[in-house]
DNA sequence: CGCAACTGAGAACGAGCGTTCTCAAAATTG
DNA sequence: CAATTTTGAGAACGCTCGTTCTCAGTTGCG
C-alpha cells in the first residue's frame, strides 16, 4: 500500500483538475462557451485530451463543473461584502453593490457567467438552465434574508436583485462600472423608501 | 427593361430576405447562435444556401441584420409604450415596465437578444459589440429623454435604465414576469423620490 | 526478470460548421 | 429557334468540433 505514493497522485490530480477548471473557466468568459473547443483547453492547460476527459466526462461536464465553481466563488464575495456592512443590515445590502462596482473594475470582467451561459445555452441544455436558475433563485433568497432582517417587506429584495442584475449587464456592455454606482445609488433609495414605509410613527427623513 | 418583371423579382427578394430574417432570428433566439448553422436556416425557411449568401455575404452580415431589426423592432415598442403614458412623462416612463410585462408573457420569451448575443459573440466579434453597446446606449439616451422632462436629475435615466435590464435577465431566468412587476415598483420608488427631491419649491412645466 | 496493466500524447473519427461549386433547368436575347 | 446567360438545389470542400483510439513507454507485481 504505497500511501505516500497515492497521496501524491491524487494530490497532483486534484491540482490537475483546478488548472483545467482555472483555464476553462478564463477561456469560457472571455471567448464564450462554444468558441472554446477540447483542443484549446488541452493547449492552454497543457493537459492532454486524455487527462480531461478523465477528470470530466463531457464538455457539458465541465461546464457544469465550471459554473459550480463560480457560484462557490460567487457566494463567497457576496457572504465577504454581508460581512463588510458594519452594523446595520442596510449597510449589508449596500455593500453587495460596493462588490459590484470592485469586480466590474477587473480588467477581463464581461459579465455574470450565468447571464452569458444562459444565454448561449440556456435554450438547449436544459440541466445548465436549471442550474444557473437555482443559482439566481439563491443569491435571491440570501438578499431575503438581509433584508427581513430590516423589516422591509421582501418584495424589496426582488428589487434590489434586479439592480444587481441589471448593474451586471449594463456594466459588461458598456465598459464601465458606473452601473454599479447607479445601482447602489438606487438601492438606497429603495431601501431607504422600504423602511420609512414600514415605520409609519417615525418621521420621514432627507430634508 | 422589363420593369414590371424587375419590380416582381425585387419584391420577391424582399419577402424571401424578410423570410430569412424571421427565421434566423426565430431559431438565434431560442437556440443561441453558434448552435444553429446555416443549414438548419435553409431548412427551416426553405430558402437556398445560395440565396442565402445572395442576400447576406456572410453569417456574420446576417446576424448584424437580424439584430439590426430587432433594435428597430425594440424602438417601436418603446415609442408605442411612451406614446401609451397618457400625460406627465412619469407615466410614460413606467409605460415602459408595462410594456416589458407584456413582452416578457410571450410563449418563446428567452430574454433580451442583445445581452444573450454579447455573452456568446461578445468577446470575439468586436463589430457585433460595438452594435449591441451602441443599442443600450440608445435605450439609455432615450429615458433620459423623458426623465428629463420630469425635471429629475439625469442619474434617474441610468438607474431605470439598470432596472429594465435586469429585469429581462431575471425574468429570463426565472421563467416567470414577475421581474416587470417588481421593476415597475421600483421605478416608481426611484421616480417619485427624484421628483419629491427635485421639488422643493419647482413649478412644473409640463404644459 | 518478464509479463500484464496502465499511462501519455497525439492521431483519427464521424459529424457539423461556414462557404463555395457543380450543373441541369429556366430565362433571355438576336 | 438556337445560343447565351442566369438561376436553383444540393453536393462538396476544408475546417473544427467533441470524443475515441492507437501505441510506444512506463509502472506494478509474481
Amino acid at each position: 500500500m504505497a500511501s505516500t505514493a497515492r497521496n501524491r497522485t491524487t494530490l497532483q490530480a486534484e491540482q490537475i483538475r483546478e488548472r483545467v477548471l482555472d483555464t476553462a473557466d478564463r477561456l469560457y468568459y472571455s471567448r464564450g462557451i462554444h468558441a472554446v473547443g477540447m483542443d484549446a483547453l488541452r493547449d492552454e492547460s497543457g493537459v492532454s485530451l486524455k487527462r480531461l476527459y478523465q477528470l470530466f466526462p463531457s464538455k457539458e461536464a465541465l461546464i457544469e463543473a465550471v459554473l459550480h465553481r463560480r457560484r462557490r466563488v460567487w457566494n463567497r464575495l457576496v457572504e465577504a461584502a454581508i460581512a463588510t456592512g458594519r452594523d446595520t443590515p442596510r449597510d449589508q445590502l449596500l455593500a453587495v453593490y460596493d462588490m459590484l462596482a470592485h469586480w466590474f473594475d477587473e480588467d477581463d470582467f464581461r459579465g455574470c457567467v450565468f447571464i452569458n451561459t444562459f444565454g448561449e445555452l440556456g435554450g438547449t441544455a436544459p440541466h445548465i438552465a436549471t442550474l444557473i436558475r437555482e443559482h439566481k433563485a439563491s443569491f435571491q433568497a440570501r438578499l431575503a434574508d438581509v433584508v427581513t432582517k430590516t423589516g422591509a417587506p421582501a418584495t424589496l429584495a426582488h428589487q434590489l436583485a434586479i439592480l444587481a442584475e441589471g448593474a451586471q449587464t449594463t456594466a459588461a456592455i458598456a465598459g464601465t462600472n458606473d452601473a454599479a454606482h447607479h445601482a447602489r445609488a438606487a438601492a438606497t433609495t429603495l431601501i431607504d423608501t422600504a423602511l420609512a414605509a414600514n415605520r409609519p410613527q417615525a418621521t420621514t427623513t432627507t430634508g
